[in-house]
RNA sequence: GGACGUUUAGCUCAGUUGGUUAGAGCAUCUGCCUUACAAGCAGGGGGUCGCAGGUCCGAGUCCUGUAACGUCCACCA
């Protein structure tokens, strides 16, 4: 391939991808000679896209699939989407509304589960092309969606095993109920906002004419959720409260309803809370409900499924048995309505039979649905529930005894704090989307748990089904995703799959998905995978945390902020207008889309250029510390893109030199100080990126690939090997030695950084390997060797050597730069005090010398020889002289040197003061004592030249 | 209320088991269109490491306290 002047990655990404997939270079060996090394995607939603955090994450596995895949192991990255549940639904839904204005329950559950699957056929694509534009090497060809019927046989198979195992049941429970999406939902699923709001004190009047102890007629009751008074069947008080002692066990009359209720004991009421005295509605609070299951309270349910009141309330007992004949009458005046509306009417009402004592402003944690994004309700429903506190013990056992690892390791701490009073998991939602609950219910209610019909009817001896209707519920979304590193390799059926890649080598994902996703996965897998020996089984080692990316001010990215940024708008680019329609397209609150036009008008005046995939995978990389969050920075991705361009560049001025060259001509005494040089220095490249890949460290990658390539590779090594190029005298096995290391160290390379920028490599690799003849037909750089560090010959003498040359060449151009000289025009340079090693060492490398400090002639002085005026720099034990021969005033030069002098003077009292403390010397190890010595002796010699320096030039 | 994280150059961040004079990129300043690269080259300036104590010969690093910001969990009648 021919190489542009440019870099533009646009040209050729796309194309090397569809390459690779066409030649099904993503699947695994299934070489069982070789170590297994697995990865299953956290599945995003089947008809999402792809975000920040989906790259971020994607590029992580996607390095470490790629290198493991290089370094030969038999690798599977496991692929799919998840159906989403309620996300999937509301999305239809809404479309239903917008083009159709219909409900789901127009069209009936069959015709909506279709029209959904007509959508996840249409839109369901979308991921799945960015993340080949990501260049994600993940296995197409085991593709698994979370509905599709491998998967949703294992789902039955769990359901069906559980609650054989009697661990799941279904049971009458308060649970939170969204009344916007008319499901229940998961404790987790329930965010608490902090919200104002209003306490109310209401007077609870005491029946029979009984008075307190302080000779009120009524108790005091404050409440954030006046509303519910009307499913209130007690007023608690503190047994030990004196306040309240004498009407325990009494009743007061329900204001605005009537009903007795009796007045407990239960340490439930706080004495120094509130009034001392609280409500109890059993079936709308959580805690009440624990209060009323000690006292037997009646439960008595007021709200509907959508949160209107109701025209009675349902009353059960703490067993959650129906009680056809209490008395649950709810007043005519509130029926119906809206539970804030009925709110402010019983307000108002209390207000005006002067039962309402006051109302204080009152912060409150109000819970939410994340996902309706209402208030939700806790209510009395049958719901299926999973024993999770009986599958999080081995849960549990597992991290605590290390065989699951989580990096950073805080979020153990995390993990354990969750996983100690794990309640269990609600599982059924009132949805249409999703797996159908596998249980049906003959006329008497009672229940039948089968894999399918057939097996019912033996399970349970039936001579027909007939009459059996199956549960509507289907089951949350985390459940069969809970599923996820087994599911998808076959089970419950044997496979080699199974046998070989799990448990999976490492799982990469967000914090914020660690319990909703991680520790039910991590309890569902070992309770049903077991190893050879019948332990259970993991579902992988590793719980490699990502942080989040946020935007550059550290904001999380949002649609209704506006502050979105689309990974493939990075790669490829977007003009400004687009983007703009983009951020501000569909937005739930239109209101703010001018703020937000402004605010991206002016962030990206110009749109945002293309960069790149592997610019934006190496920026990830780089910017992956240790866990913590990402303030996403442009100016970095740009930075990384000249980083491409740069190794680009590096790459084509190789090839040009290279033309022609013998490969097999190479001999290795020919090799220059600088060939050895940087083959070494390539080693230790290796063997830093191996490290860091194994400690999870991308940062550290990034950082040491971009130091090689760009700062010894380019800097260095490129500008060295011209010297060898174009020098005279130099013998053409020498001048094929050094055009077969740049190819050979350039290949090793691409090889190397393969695993980070996938594209640019394989360009590279192609070329580099070409012109060294050991391409061969349709070979590609993800299936080469990744590069050994011990192939690549450490050679200290040559790093020194060459070190020796860069600090030399360093320290002229110093001079030259602060004495304003030119850089161009050739001077002359006087050594003076080196050793005769280093003047010998220097006569060697005379050529690279004179060429990159652009010198032409090189004398040497012995120490305290006088000179002509000159321009001076101590160096190592030398010195290094410019003759000023008018070219620079000496006075600048004397202030130049008495700056130098005075630092030096600093360093030295320091120093002389640190060696001089006894405590110092009797305890500090001996290498550092030595190595302060020498520094002293150093600094003295530095100083001494200085000192001469400065009068020699009259100061 | 409980737990955790962060605080280092103008900005975004590194800084391994404590060890000489704390690093990088971007930005900034100076000089260069030197035939791989101006998305570049060469060089410079810029930090009392949030604050206060302590341990130690020696602290950005360890300990205690404290502040600000952030996150998670719990509670709030």
């Amino acid at each position: 391939m021919d190489m542009d002047k440019v870099y533009r990655p646009e040209s050729f990404e796309g194309g090397i991808y569809e390459q690779w997939e066409r030649d099904h270079r993503f699947a695994p060996s299934y070489d069982a000679t070789r170590p297994a090394y697995s990865i299953a995607l956290p599945p995003p939603n089947v008809t999402g896209s792809l975000h920040m955090g989906h790259a971020f994450q994607q590029t992580i596995m996607d390095c470490l699939i790629r290198y493991h895949r290089m370094k030969g192991d038999n690798t599977l990255w496991q692929c799919g989407t998840d159906h989403a549940g309620i996300a999937t639904q509301m999305v239809v839904e809404r479309k239903l509304m917008k083009e159709e204005g219909k409900r789901r329950q127009d069209l009936g559950r069959e015709e909506f589960i279709r029209r959904i699957w007509k959508w996840r056929e249409e839109s369901g694509g979308t991921i799945t092309r960015q993340m080949r534009r990501l260049g994600a090497s993940v296995d197409w060809d085991r593709e698994r969606f979370t509905m599709d019927e491998g998967l949703s046989r294992a789902v039955r198979e769990v359901f069906v095993r559980l609650y054989d195992e009697g661990l799941i049941y279904r049971g009458k429970r308060l649970v939170n109920w969204d009344p916007a999406l008319k499901t229940a939902i998961s404790d987790l699923e329930v965010i608490n906002r902090d919200t104002q709001g209003h306490m109310w004190y209401i007077r609870y009047p005491l029946a029979d004419g009984i008075k307190t102890a302080a000779g009120a007629d009524h108790l005091l009751v404050a409440t954030t959720r006046p509303e519910t008074l009307l499913g209130d069947t007690a007023v608690a008080v503190n047994p030990a409260d004196e306040r309240f002692k004498s009407v325990i066990g009494k009743d007061l009359l329900l204001p605005l309803v009537g009903r007795r209720i009796p007045i407990v004991a239960d340490e439930h009421a706080d004495m120094e809370t509130g009034t001392g005295c609280v409500k109890i509605t059993p079936a709308h609070d959580f805690n009440d409900y624990q209060v009323g299951r000690r006292h037997g309270l009646m439960m008595v349910s007021i709200l509907t499924e959508d949160a209107h009141i109701r025209e009675a309330g349902e009353c059960f007992d703490t067993n959650g048995q129906p009680l056809g004949e209490a008395d649950g009458r709810i007043p005519e005046a509130y029926r119906g309505l809206d539970r804030f509306e009925a709110r402010d009417r019983m307000v108002e009402d209390l207000k005006a039979q002067g039962l309402l004592e006051r109302i204080e402003d009152h912060e409150l944690a109000q819970p939410f649905g994340d996902r309706g994004g209402v208030p939700i309700e806790p209510m009395l429903t049958d719901q299926w529930y999973v024993r999770a506190s009986v599958l999080g013990k081995e849960a549990t056992a597992a991290v605590d005894d290390g065989r699951i690892r989580f990096v950073p390791q805080q979020y153990t701490n995390m993990y354990n704090s969750w996983m100690r009073d794990l309640q269990d998991w609600c599982i059924s939602r009132q949805l249409w989307w999703g797996h159908r609950i596998p249980a049906w219910y003959d006329q008497e209610g009672k229940v039948y748990v089968a894999r399918d019909l057939e097996e019912l009817k033996v399970k349970y001896h039936l001579g027909s089904t007939e009459g059996l209707t199956q549960d509507p519920d289907v089951l949350d979304t985390w459940f069969s995703s809970a599923l996820w590193t087994f599911s998808t390799l076959g089970w419950p059926d044997d496979t080699r799959e199974l046998r070989m890649f799990h448990p999976t080598s490492v799982l990469v994902t967000g914090f914020d998905i660690i319990f909703f996703w991680v520790a039910r996965m991590i309890m569902m897998t070992m309770h049903f995978m077991k190893d050879s020996e019948g332990r259970p089984q993991v579902p992988f080692h590793t719980v490699y945390v990502t942080g989040l990316i946020r935007d550059e001010e550290g904001q999380k990215m949002s649609k209704s902020k506006g502050n979105v940024l689309d990974p493939l708008d990075m790669i490829d680019g977007i003009a400004i207008d687009p983007l703009v329609q983009k951020r501000t397209a569909n937005m739930m609150q239109p209101q703010k889309a001018q703020q937000i036009e402004r605010r991206t008008r002016k962030q990206f005046p110009g749109g945002i250029a293309a960069h790149g995939t592997d610019a934006l995978r190496f920026t990830l990389c780089a910017l992956a510390s240790n866990g913590r969050d990402i303030n996403w920075d442009m100016k970095r991705l740009e930075g990384y893109r000249n980083f491409c361009n740069k190794f680009w560049n590096a790459s084509r001025f190789v090839l040009k030199n290279t033309e022609g060259i013998d490969p097999a001509a190479f001999a290795a005494p020919d090799l220059s100080v600088a060939d050895r040089f940087i083959i070494s220095r390539l080693s230790r490249a290796i063997e830093r990126v191996e490290e860091s890949i194994a400690a999870y460290r991308f940062d550290q990658v990034a950082t040491t690939l971009y130091e090689f390539i760009w700062n010894e590779y380019c800097d260095w090594y490129i500008e060295l090997t011209k010297v060898t190029f174009q020098e005279e005298g130099v013998s053409a096995a020498q001048r094929s030695a050094t055009a077969h290391t740049l190819l050979a160290v350039l290949e090793a390379v691409a090889r190397l950084a393969h695993p980070v920028m996938p594209f640019i490599t394989e360009v590279i690799w192609q070329g580099a390997a070409a012109r060294l003849c050991t391409l061969k037909d349709g070979a590609t750089v993800m299936e080469a060797a990744y590069p050994s560090a011990s192939e690549w010959a450490r050679d200290e003498a040559a790093e020194e050597t060459v070190s020796f040359i860069q600090d030399l060449v360093v320290s002229v151009r110093n001079l030259r730069a602060e004495m304003g000289l030119p850089p161009a025009p050739f001077l002359k340079a006087i050594i003076r005090g080196a050793c005769q090693r280093d003047e010998e060492t220097c006569c060697e490398c005379l050529p690279f010398i004179r060429c990159l400090a652009r010198i032409d002639q090189v004398a040497f002085a012995k120490s305290g020889e006088q000179l002509p005026p000159c321009a001076s720099k101590p160096l190592r034990e030398y010195e290094v002289l410019l003759p000023l021969e008018g070219l620079v005033d000496p006075q600048d030069e004397i202030k130049r040197l008495s700056a130098l002098r005075e630092k030096l003077e600093r360093n030295i009292k320091g120093t002389e003061a640190r060696l001089a403390n006894e405590a110092f010397t009797s305890k500090a190890p001996q290498e550092i004592i030595e190595g302060a010595r020498s520094q002293l002796a150093l600094n003295r010699t530095q100083l001494d030249k200085v000192l001469a320096q400065l009068k020699a030039l009259g100061a």
